[in-house]
DNA sequence: ATAGTATATGACTATATTGGAATATACAAA
DNA sequence: TTTGTATATTCCAATATAGTCATATACTAT
């Protein structure tokens, strides 16, 4: 339970969770939507994941996380306190603003590779 | 959001927390029950205090914690998670066997102020 | 095979957290 | 007022954590 609780007592990876609360994202997608380094973003995903709360796939040479349902399945109550608190807080919220005007441009890893810095600045 | 994850992602918190869902207690019991010294208890009830999570007040010398209501109130899906987890978990039965005993021999703070090493075996 | 890309890991630094021992404070009782 | 007791706080050492930069690994495409 400490462990649990340790690793949603940080704010990137409550960040984190709220992106994957809206389905699957690639690591360079989190990086670029949440303006982390690569390194960061790996190793806070890597924390999650750990504990059980996401799981991962690879497709070509990205990954995949979302969260592991059976995880989510079995704290519940734990995972609904989040949403709960995420849709009352104004940086979710922001977060999630991006993402929909990410989703909404149809972008896409392939163009935050060519240009990150451009795909940031379409969805600010 | 995260400072009251990071209060309840520490053991000796989580068994607080524990302890306080029966009821109120003073910090030589909480000390005794759970066998902390005496800094450390009460420096975790004044994290858990500094975040909401439990109000304390003064009888006497003594000083009694409890859980505060209304911050359960507006955070019971986090709370009911706990006791659920609390419930599943060996060491938080076993402290609150531990207090049963002590409620049932009629013990209190002014027999742990008397000799603690002796209350601590009659409950052990 | 080679070069390039996505992600993970390691080394390091800065900061935070925990816990113990000693001390301070607040109150009680004589 | 002095002494004793309950709790809080301070100082310190040990450990844990988060972040950055550099490098390693795994995969792709040529």
């Amino acid at each position: 339970m400490v462990e649990l609780f340790k690793s949603i007592g940080d704010e990137n990876r409550l960040r984190i969770m709220n992106l994957l609360s809206q389905g699957e994202f690639c690591v360079c997608e989190i990086e670029m939507l949440l303006e982390m380094t690569q390194s960061n973003a790996s190793k806070h995903l890597k924390k999650l994941k750990n504990v059980g709360w996401i799981i991962s796939s690879k497709e070509a040479q990205w990954i995949h996380y979302r969260l592991n349902d059976e995880f989510i399945k079995s704290n519940h109550l734990l995972y609904d306190y989040l949403r709960e608190q995420f849709q009352k807080t104004l940086i979710y919220n922001h977060d999630l603003r991006r993402y929909l005007k990410y989703k909404d441009k149809k972008l896409n890893c392939k163009w935050i590779a060519e240009d990150k810095d451009k795909v940031l600045n379409l969805i600010k």
